[in-house]
DNA sequence: CTGAAAGCGCTTACAG
DNA sequence: CTGAAAGCGCTTACAG
């Protein structure tokens, strides 16, 4: 066989290796995966040869030998600029990313149409051995993926799902605390119809929150209704005019995204709506856009980069065949600010607004 | 050699796929490929049999062949939550993943220490076979990794460059015309004095950026200077706090980036000055965030995530020995809002603030 | 048009 | 402790 001339400088391999050491390639072999089976001395001229030429090992063939591909593989069913303006997957990503990175582990990222796309895409990487194992994340309700990575055998970790899911290790998302956290909040300041925002009903965390919702509500004595989205802004303001619209309008109002409660506020200001005197809203995940909006928003605070990074490491130990490690994430934390208060014709003291540039301790 | 026992579905190769159509493997290779050098009723069977077994490429063992990879890399010298706070490289890796996605090629993404890891990150994946190419962003001046990569022989595009280095294809990132965009709309304004917060002075787009501020200064008879920064909110902040501590204060600021813009609005407002009637305040990079903050940050709007894509796509295209696509991408666009205005004392009418909810129609 | 074979660069039992 | 060899699953010149 004929190689295509490749331009650039010629790799080292370990016949290289094994010509100037004077032994054979298996030896080099044993030596650079620091395997018995050399003897001290030729292990070291051995490394000092690969040292000194630059050696790295070809990663097609030690996959092709190893059946190991050192790459962990993520499809996502989000619109494409999901990543831009979502800060939930830029910093799940961002978590990620820094785990796997740490471990020379590649990480496949494909954004797909729908579930159906994702379960391809998931196949493929399976048949290719592109990936030795994948995150699953926006689990859904009945997900097809799950049978399916059991099926292929294929080493699989659920980022934020709501809670165990076959066979498979799972990573909470903080969703039933965070929900409750605001719940209690806002009873807490004398509301007691609020109405809430949701994210796209397919998926399992945002069933998961609106039940915890609902019996939040009930168990406080108060009531509100849920509208779902896209998550998108425009279907984010929508839902706030319908609410708004409404008689008896709620008090407060709960979204499930900042991108949401953003277009949500926005809403409210054009309608005249004051906030938070006429109309309390909270939001989750506080991203930096919380912070710096007028007035800020209170929000449910979630350690999202951890979770990226203690699936992508829980992951990396499924692979490993070892015990995958216990997840130990910050709790969600309830960040109150200027966008909740007691609702109008209560008597209890308004909070004040926190100063003006919580921004600039935070990056 | 014995195999580790992998659990769950085997996989079909094209030995399975030969023995089922009674033929060799070259043959099914050929057809697979849709190359010359086979019946076409041959070649029908082969497919057919490949799309019922469901079978795909290893990845490893074409790669290995082929000494073709599959991937691009990316390396980035920035801290590890960059990702998750700067709306620039969420955008540009959103556009560079949506692109390699779309032809079934991985991204190898790696965040590090610094320049000098980076080139040992390009040399390890050239040295592993692990990349085909590589995106090189924040080129700084006298970058290493331009002769690394000429030395190598790996092909490598420069994305958000300020021009043309060494042989590599560049892909400039409208800083020239933003800082332009930016300095003419606040000297139409009426301000003279204007100054700038700066990103880190290594990066080779910071200096450009400098220049031509510089430049575009002098040439509308205006002044100002420029401190630099290491792009986080805490510098950003005590940029602003020194620049408005001098004596002239200036007029109005330039901001490097949003986040910066926003830490540089919190202080003004710490410090009681009324912006933008006291001081205007502009940014790069429009995020989401600039609409939604008040007063709203009037900023200089560039397509990232068009810059990401066609970067990606003309990397790919050096890769396969095509040639480079035309780079065309949306110019740089001025998008003014509350936060710019004439100076105190000037007698131009007052721009109005534009309506509250810009936000509702942008996801 | 088709088959048999070599080769990509590793890993790993098996003999010496 | 060391070497020779087979094998991972492809691609591709070379003979028929």
């Amino acid at each position: 066989m004929v190689r295509r001339q490749e331009p650039g400088r010629r790799r080292p391999t370990i016949a290289d290796i094994a010509h100037k050491a004077g032994v054979s390639k298996g030896s080099v072999s044993y030596a650079l995966n620091g395997r018995p089976g050399v003897s001290e001395p030729t292990r070291r001229r051995i490394l000092a040869i690969a040292e000194e030429t630059g050696w790295h090992p070809n990663r097609a063939a030690r996959a092709l030998s190893a059946a190991r591909s050192g790459a962990c593989g993520l499809a996502l069913a989000r619109p494409a600029r999901t990543l831009a303006y979502e800060p939930f997957f830029a910093e799940l990503l961002s978590g990620i990313e820094a785990e796997l990175s740490a471990r020379q582990v590649a990480l496949m990222l494909q954004i797909v149409e729908d579930v159906d796309a994702e379960a391809v895409a998931l196949r493929r990487w399976w048949a290719e051995r592109r990936v030795d194992g994948v995150l699953l994340v926006d689990l859904r309700v009945d997900d097809p993926r799950v049978p399916l990575v059991e099926e292929l055998g294929l080493p699989a970790v659920i980022v934020g799902g709501p809670g165990p899911t076959g066979s498979l290790p799972f990573f909470p998302g903080g969703d039933a605390i965070g929900v409750c956290q605001i719940v209690e909040h806002l009873v807490g300041l004398g509301h007691r119809r609020i109405d809430r925002v949701a994210g796209s009903p397919e998926f399992a965390h945002t069933q998961l929150r609106t039940e915890v919702f609902e019996e939040a509500l009930a168990g406080a004595g108060a009531s509100g209704s849920v509208v779902t989205t896209d998550y998108s802004s425009p279907a984010g303001a929508a839902a706030t005019r319908e609410l708004l619209a409404r008689s008896p309008a709620p008090t407060a109002i709960v979204y499930d995204s900042d991108l949401m409660a953003i277009a949500g506020l926005g809403v409210a200001q054009e309608m005249g709506t004051v906030v938070p005197t006429e109309l309390s809203i909270a939001s989750f995940d506080d991203s930096l856009i919380c912070g710096v909006v007028r007035p800020s928003l209170t929000a449910c605070a979630r350690d999202v980069v951890g979770y990226g990074a203690q699936a992508a490491r829980a992951l990396i130990s499924l692979v490993e065949n070892e015990p995958v490690p216990t997840y130990v994430v910050e709790p969600p934390k309830l960040v109150p600010r200027a966008s909740t208060g007691p609702p109008a014709g209560t008597v209890a003291p308004r909070r004040r607004a926190r100063p003006p540039s919580p921004v600039g301790a935070r990056a």
